[in-house]
DNA sequence: TCGTCTGCCTAACGATCGTTCGTTTGGGAG
DNA sequence: CTCCCAAACGAACGATCGTTAGGCAGACGA
């Protein structure tokens, strides 16, 4: 579940938070800062007294939430496979599946935000979002791929299997509803399901 | 691969192609009329000529892509399990992944559109959409849940797989270059093994 | 040769955009 | 009580937005 603190941290955090909700629903562009503004009862030009302009905002909410995804990936794979030749791909990649489903739960608003508008960013900073991403993907493709030359996944092509995994799985915060009738939990358990079967193929 | 017409059939046609590669690649918001009509060395108030508004050439876009969708998924549909209990689910699903990845394929642009920038459109339109794209995922959902009772698929959730096939191959749009190392057919040969793989489960 | 029609032009409209500015306000520290 | 400072205000900036209006050039049938 998402975190709306109940008492409000730091008013840029909060306009954070909104603009997540707003950028999501309308993306960046058909958002206008007047209307992060009219979400907080404030003039538009308020908001400049906590924000240097409206990019500096989307990138925040990107920013944050690419670190998130990042911390989340580390703290699987650092704590795994430390010893070669010993590895499970399937285990691992389940653990990897588990934790981006759980980032994208705890803050759908934002990961929505991060999956779909990081393009609006400027040319330096989506460069960079870009290359964070190759990185994170590679991550499932390199364990794929481990998978593929252990014998417990049946692929040709472990790059289009990543990316397609990925793309059912960014697919959660377009359609994902914390309180809705599956917990972030039973989401992740089907997910592992579905790409577990995804590598391991079809069996007729 | 897309068509962009050696003959320029229709005025309006070009502005429509033009406009789904720039709705794309920046979002239908953040380009301007001005934009699409310096791609044709026009002057933005000389696209008024063809078009009664920027609204109406999305909704063109969009409204053909989700008609080409349809096509594809009732020709399949149509010619296949008339009889009752003598259908193959796993066939008739492999088919309608294969129509999809297709129609995607033949305008890759006007793909992207329809999947992310329909949200876009004024609130009538909008929700014409989004009740078309529910009768296109639910023919999905009927197939899968034909698997699962028939005992074709290993699930427990019929609403939740479709939604992820659905997603990884709406993610189709984002990378897919028609010009690059896979074709068309080669790419719906895999989704149509990731979907099976899918929904067969893990073997594990 | 004349009129018409198509396709694009320039100019301009009001609205809204992101942002800057100088000012006001209200609560807490001395 | 007084001072201060962060937070929000209203007004305004130049730019750009989608769109309208009127005119001009050239192709074409009569």
């Amino acid at each position: 579940m998402r975190t709306t603190p109940l008492v409000e941290l730091t008013r840029r955090r909060a306009i954070e938070d909104v603009a997540s909700e707003l950028f999501r629903e309308h993306g960046y562009a058909a958002t206008s800062v007047r209307d992060i503004a009219r979400a907080l009862d404030m003039q538009g030009a308020s908001l400049y007294a906590h924000v240097t302009s409206k990019e500096d905002v989307l990138w925040a909410i990107v920013d944050r939430t690419a670190s998130r995804f990042e911390a989340a990936a580390a703290e699987v794979l650092d704590s795994t496979g430390a010893v070669p030749g010993q590895s499970d791909p399937a285990a691992t990649l389940t653990r990897l599946v588990r934790a981006h489903v759980r980032v994208i739960a705890e803050d759908v608003e934002a990961a929505g935000v991060f999956v779909h508008e990081w393009r609006a960013l400027g040319e330096e900073r989506r460069a960079g979002v870009l290359s964070r991403r190759d990185t994170y993907e590679r991550r499932f493709r390199d364990l794929i791929e481990e998978g593929m030359s252990s014998g417990d996944f049946a692929l040709t092509d472990s790059s289009l299997a990543a990316t397609a995994v990925l793309s059912a799985l960014n697919g959660l915060p377009a359609w994902y509803d914390p309180a809705g009738r599956l917990t972030a939990d039973r989401v992740a358990d089907h997910f592992v399901e579905f790409t577990l079967g995804m590598l391991q193929g079809a069996s007729r």
